[in-house]
DNA sequence: CTTGTCTTGTCAATCGTTTGACTGTATTTT
DNA sequence: AAAATACAGTCAAACGATTGACAAGACAAG
């Protein structure tokens, strides 16, 4: 049907090396000399030639292919983060000629195990799965394996699973922290506790301002959906007014629920800030756009992604055999926190 | 380092069977007798054993493998469609044990030819190159050769690419019968100039108007910006309004630029639709829930995936050689649009 | 002149499957 | 009873690279 496939053999035949030969100077082995290469890259180039990678594979013990797991969700691709980690990982991979093999963790990919499957086939030399939620038990199979595995913007308590993650448990001080330090005394915060950096986040902003020097803060808590939306930041808003109508902030787990929060405090004529402080968590892109702009806790998902990939690489390279890193966050102070109103 | 892997050898010895017995068993084929099968396939269950997949691509000729390319914008991953088009892929190629490859259209992807290796070496058995805009000549090179290439929801002019892409001229003539049916005369149209499709869209549009057997409409149109972006609607809308002040409805060429070209009908206290219609093409989420909600026309982005896997997959059993199908588009409507009004 | 060292290239084993051709029985047909 | 057909499994030749061990020649040192 096809033209048949043009060999390292055909390149040797004709270059009038050895086969050995020709596969050196393709891995630009030190052992060939200038000339040589030169004559043998030529031939490689008229003939458009490009080694059969299964062959290679065979051959190498290595598939040259990192597989990035991602959750099952139906708008996973608009979700703000997926992107950038996934732009970061496949910067990096790139750069060291590996390609990226995407997966989606639907029912099937679980219930076949197709992740191990992936791995022991060696169909790739290494796998991400990214950010899923609390019940994602059956990825404690890979502890104590030896496959390379990074759980990328996620974490697992009790278990040893490699991880490169956001430090949500520093955002959370410091929004506390910035939040106290402007007088807050009365705080609503809008949690999400379907994922355990979720839950992180929520216990370290609890213990926060619970332990405050300059005196504890009454801290009344919701749970803001499943979905960490801007609807769900809604609907939690309204609680929160309820349970605590003397609050003079509010603190979001995410952007998305702030925005929430602001909608219903603007439907209800809250003056932000004045009335009420409202605060985010990741800074994406609208957050600057707001009116007022939102004041959050910046989260570089691309560095997420890109610091995951080093580890990886790392791995493949046996220099590392596992890794737990919290990448720092930052404060991002904007128009939406002020000092606490005096009732 | 790690366990020594199991082979098809280990299998074979410990079974009592043939290698070929193995691989026949591993393959399903109905050469080979139930008991048979059972005493293998418990043996490899018990090893865990997945056979290695460079090898199996050595001997089948075929890498199991489908490439998915995408364009190299900085939002490309929240742009609406990416996920779903690449959703309907990854179903319809993971239910045939096709694994996708993530591939970004950086400037250096397109440099050093990858996608041209990337199938040479039979790393992937077909791509799909989804979405760019008119100035990816380089996929001109793929003209007249054996490799399995479709184009998504995209499309050259005056080549023989294989293609599946919504039909933006049907949308075109759809949208424009809504309006031209609701009596308007007078129309603004936002365009999207930087793509093929985009182009299709606004001609067949002012071919419709022009040749409206009711009596042609006259259309103004300006270009909504590289971006299709809400922002680049709010402007294309400010001109509009200048160059053609007495038009009575706004055709978008999608959503988003639409949802500009609404803020700036707020902004400026002309009613929607009293005063004026606005239409968008695409029907993405926000469209009906904005007020008044936005009538549309709908591009199945999921579908496209999905049938753009099935031509691949249809090519790839040697069913067709090539493919070029327009994809139906239905008209959405909703409060955004209404009768023109009299002057 | 012998020995040792460097350079540069080649040999040949190996990686772990798939698959067309073949073999040896058992069963059916003539 | 002989011949034809099915059935179930095995043989062995690919598939197309990589790579450690080896070799041949040039040159320098002793």
């Amino acid at each position: 049907m096809s033209a048949k496939c043009t060999t390292i053999k055909d390149i040797a035949r004709e270059s009038g090396f050895s086969l050995s030969t020709v596969s050196l100077v393709l891995n630009n082995h030190p052992r060939i000399s200038k000339t040589t290469r030169d004559k043998v890259m030529e031939v490689v180039r008229r003939h458009n030639y490009y080694p059969n990678s299964a062959a290679r594979g065979l051959a190498s013990k290595s598939s040259y292919t990192l597989s990035v797991v991602i959750p099952n969700l139906t708008r996973v691709f608009s979700d703000i983060y997926l992107g950038e980690i996934i732009s970061g990982i496949y910067e990096r991979a790139a750069s060291q000629g590996y390609k990226i093999l995407l997966d989606i963790a639907t029912d099937d990919f679980i219930r076949s195990r197709e992740y191990l499957k992936l791995l022991v086939s060696r169909r790739t030399d290494g796998m991400f799965f990214i950010g899923a939620d609390t019940h994602a038990d059956f990825l404690r199979e890979f502890e104590g394996t030896f496959h390379r595995f990074i759980l990328v913007n996620q974490w697992f308590p009790d278990t040893k699973l490699n991880f490169v993650c956001a430090d949500y448990g520093a955002s959370a001080r410091l929004a506390a922290a910035h939040l106290l330090g402007l007088g807050h005394r009365h705080i609503g915060l809008i949690a999400g506790t379907n994922t355990y950096t979720g839950l992180k986040f929520r216990d370290e902003f609890l213990k926060t301002c619970a332990e405050w020097p300059a005196g504890p803060a009454q801290v009344v808590w919701v749970d803001g959906g499943e979905e960490w939306s801007q609807r769900g930041g809604y609907a939690a808003t309204t609680q929160l007014m309820q349970k605590a109508p003397a609050l003079t902030a509010i603190m979001a787990a995410n952007d998305r629920m702030a925005l929430g929060a602001m909608r219903w405090l603007a439907d209800n004529h809250r003056e932000i800030p004045e009335e009420v402080s409202v605060m985010g968590a990741d800074d994406i892109d609208l957050a600057s756009y707001m009116n007022p702009s939102l004041s959050t806790i910046r989260h570089d998902f691309y560095q997420v992604g890109i610091e995951s990939c080093n580890r990886m690489l790392q791995m493949l390279r046996g220099e590392i055999t596992e890794c737990s890193d919290l990448l720092p966050t930052s404060l991002v102070v904007r128009g939406s926190t002020a000092r606490a109103r005096k009732d």
